[in-house]
DNA sequence: TTTAATTTTCTACATTTGTAGAAACAACTC
DNA sequence: GAGTTGTTTCTACAAATGTAGAAAATTAAA
């Protein structure tokens, strides 16, 4: 099962600290923030699909991801290529080249990355 | 409002055919084919969302996207990207080469599409 | 040790999504 | 022109999602 948007940002949330407990998590929304029960709900459910774990620590619980970041954004992107583009990434990465607006720095820096790339699948 | 999966599954049928029947999009699914009112409801909640009309031809509709697939699928990647890269193109193209497994000359292929677009901003 | 604050669980409820039957309707076929 | 067939609308309902109150549990504080 996926995660639902809102899950997905409090997922975020849950990257970006590593470990957090409710009142981390709370902290991180902007006003109005959600009410705590409402976080609670949402850690639960993500729990049961296998997303998050924790920490019995104290009074409270530890929360952390199960899931990499990486990973996770990693089979987003497949899932989009395999979608939208008929499961070519490399027509996906012309797409993405020409569509994105990324300047000419980040296109050279881009270069930079794929040479490297290349030179690595050569050896 | 976004379409949900199974819309964008249908969107992408009507994508591939341009202007569709109900009959057209109903070939379109792998057996067991959802049923007629299935479809019929999606379309018309697609409808109200804004991404599907229709020409009334004849006995029936013959409905099309509002929305063209590259700006559909564009603003998923901006969203991808935003959500997950902190808005930096260049990081996830960095990241999406590294992570996703190109060929070799898949990457040649890119790196030619690179050229020409900093080709492209250079004049 | 009574109280106040934090966290969790349970329950609830509106909205959205996935799916489709029943019924209405239009139009092609005999 | 009566029946068959494809299409649409209406209605329905279960599951998932977004949101949070009430109440229980726990612990820190006074």
């Amino acid at each position: 099962m996926q995660l639902s948007p809102t899950e997905e940002e409090l997922m975020e949330h849950l990257w970006k600290l590593e470990k957090a407990y409710m009142s981390d998590l709370l902290e991180q929304y902007p006003n109005p923030a959600p009410a705590p029960t409402t976080l609670a709900t949402l850690l639960k459910r993500m729990q049961e699909k296998g997303f998050v774990s924790y920490n019995q620590h104290g009074r409270s619980r530890q929360y952390y991801p199960l899931v990499a970041k990486t990973d996770y954004f990693g089979s987003h992107v497949r899932g989009l290529i395999k979608k939208f583009f008929n499961n070519s990434s490399a027509q996906f990465a012309s797409f993405f080249t020409k569509e994105t607006d990324l300047s000419e720095n980040e296109l050279k820096e881009l270069r930079a990355i794929i040479d490297k790339e290349i030179e690595r699948k050569e050896s």
